[in-house]
RNA sequence: CGGGGUGUGGCUCAGCUUGGUAGAGCGCCACGUUCGGGACGUGGAAGCCGAAGGUUCAAAUCCUUUCACUCCGACCA
């Protein structure tokens, strides 16, 4: 009875991940199908994770100096096409407005599938001097990129997202911002979504379109496929060049500043589904779950069991922990199994047994283990609930990515990993992007996740070609 | 963009082969009994069967077209 499945109407996730992912997505009521292909509705639940996710990064980004703006929606063709790399990159998958009211437009505009050329242009008007930098900007938006297949949150045709924008006199100080926040990105994955990632450098091939680094973050998700999590770029001046954004240093000399992006997006949401859910739905990380507490009253005809199961619930709130008291008319049991799917961090039931005993259970949603607390301290009762619960999900990944990472000296046992063990792969690499691709092709698509910063050495050679390796490379099959 | 699958009350589906004017379970609403792991009874509301054409006395069912969703690949946060 202990192990049952409790959520009958969850495919489990041995039988079929991808619909339990879907199966989750709807029971859990994070999102919903539209009208248009790959456009979702983020339903309540779903986005109050997504506010709370807000919350804690704007704090981050601002603690750094970071401010917020917001860039229009529409970019004119003639702006997108001012820097070669990236307009190749984004132009298949642009969506475009041709008419305005009953007008065909002279130019027609792309709805932003990222705002660099944006910014760019804005960069252009308000930099001129060594005084106006850095510029650190961000804004929280949607994108649209015509995506061919779509899932939710994974991949949509719509998205919300943060991409910050920052320009530097220097080459170093750009750099150093791409890593700091790279570095923001791994510090919230691991101390607010739980979940511990690899973190390094795209290959040449995986880089983004115009950049001169990519960077990345690479959590691994439950059945052993990574997912892009974040990417944070150093462009150069390679953009400032294109769109002219020059401005005049200490020095007196005119020159072109360097620029940075970094964004993240609701896929986050998805990662979270998919790293720490179970068989019986989602399992949210205490910090972004916009429920930590459930209260359930158990007997709650019986007089007094609901004031008391208010005035506990007021007590968590005063604390500053989200609470919710579902008095509803279902029974306990359907209680239980609902907040489980919709990934509670911590159940409290109060019935007339605990009032007597001045006491309380605790369940955790992990483990799934019942505890008394007693009433007078059950804040802090609670508050180490939710705080083992961050522990044991951050736990959980760790040994999940450990178990599903193999490592691979040869071409032969690079395959044998690629069929089999699902996960990443630890494998050299000579720096040709030509094995790269031949890799890809013979494992039906493996590809090179990043190059780690804290690289292995393996072999000396490289995995597919033999010739002297440059870097360890992580591969894995990706969303 | 290629390959598969599915469209019938809110959800999951049956009915289609062999045309006769729509069903089940769950959910929803009301009342009552229940209540420590998805309770039960009684009553009730709810579907022009994805859309458009066609065949026919008659179409959810047969034919044509089309749209949407979904899964698996190739491409991306």
């Amino acid at each position: 009875m202990a192990d049952k499945k409790m959520v009958e109407s969850i495919t489990s996730m041995d039988t079929d991940f991808a619909q339990w992912y879907t199966d989750v997505v709807r029971k859990a009521e994070l999102a919903d199908y539209s009208g248009v292909k790959g456009c979702m509705i983020i339903r309540p639940y779903g986005y109050a994770i997504w506010e709370n996710i807000q919350k804690d990064l704007d704090r981050r980004f601002k603690e750094l100096g970071h401010e917020n703006v917001y860039m229009p929606l529409l970019i004119p063709e003639s702006l997108l096409q001012k820097e070669k790399d990236h307009v190749e990159g984004f132009a298949p998958e642009c969506a475009w407005v041709t008419v305005g009211g009953e007008n065909e437009l002279s130019e027609r505009l792309c709805i932003r599938p990222t705002s660099e050329t944006l910014f760019c242009e804005h960069f252009r008007n308000v930099i001129h001097s060594y005084r106006d930098l850095p510029k650190l900007y961000n804004q929280w938006v949607n994108v649209v990129r015509w995506e061919k297949t779509t899932r939710p949150f994974l991949r949509t045709s719509e998205f919300l997202w943060q991409e910050g924008h920052t320009m530097h006199a220097t080459e170093e100080e750009a750099r150093k911002e791409t890593l700091t926040m790279l570095k923001v990105y791994e510090d919230f994955f691991l101390e607010t979504l739980a979940i511990p990632a690899v973190v390094g450098r795209k290959t040449e091939k995986e880089k983004f379109a115009g950049a001169m680094e990519t960077y990345t973050i690479e959590p691994m998700m439950h059945n052993g496929v990574a997912l892009q999590g974040g990417t944070s770029h150093y462009f150069g001046d390679g953009f400032a060049r294109a769109y002219d954004i020059t401005f005049t240093d200490r020095d007196n000399k005119v020159k072109y500043p360097h620029q940075t992006s970094w964004g993240v997006s609701t896929r986050m949401i998805g990662a979270i589904i998919m790293a720490h859910g179970d068989d019986n739905g989602l399992i949210l990380p205490p910090k972004v779950a916009p429920i930590q507490v459930v209260l359930i009253p158990v007997q709650m005809q019986k007089p007094g069991v609901l004031e008391k199961t208010a005035e506990v619930a007021d007590k968590l709130r005063r604390a500053g922990i989200r609470v919710k008291l579902d008095d509803s008319d279902n029974s306990p049991g359907w209680k239980f199994s609902e907040y489980e799917m919709k990934g509670v961090p911590v159940r409290l039931e109060l019935g007339p047994r605990d009032i007597e005993n001045n006491s309380c259970v605790l369940v955790s949603r992990v483990s799934r283990a019942k505890t008394f607390a007693s009433l007078d301290n059950v804040v802090s009762e609670v508050e180490t609930m939710l705080a083992s619960v961050q522990e044991e999900l951050v736990h959980r990944v760790r040994e999940n990515v450990a178990s599903k990472t193999s490592t691979a000296a040869n071409y032969d046992e690079f395959l044998d990993c690629a069929a089999n063990r699902p996960g990443f792969i630890k494998a050299m690499w000579c720096g040709d992007s030509a094995c790269e691709d031949k890799l890809k092709d013979v494992t039906g698509g493996v590809k090179s996740r990043c190059i780690p910063f804290n690289e292995e050495k393996i072999s000396d050679v490289c995995v597919c070609c033999g010739r002297p390796a440059k870097h360890m490379v992580i591969w894995g099959r990706q969303y």
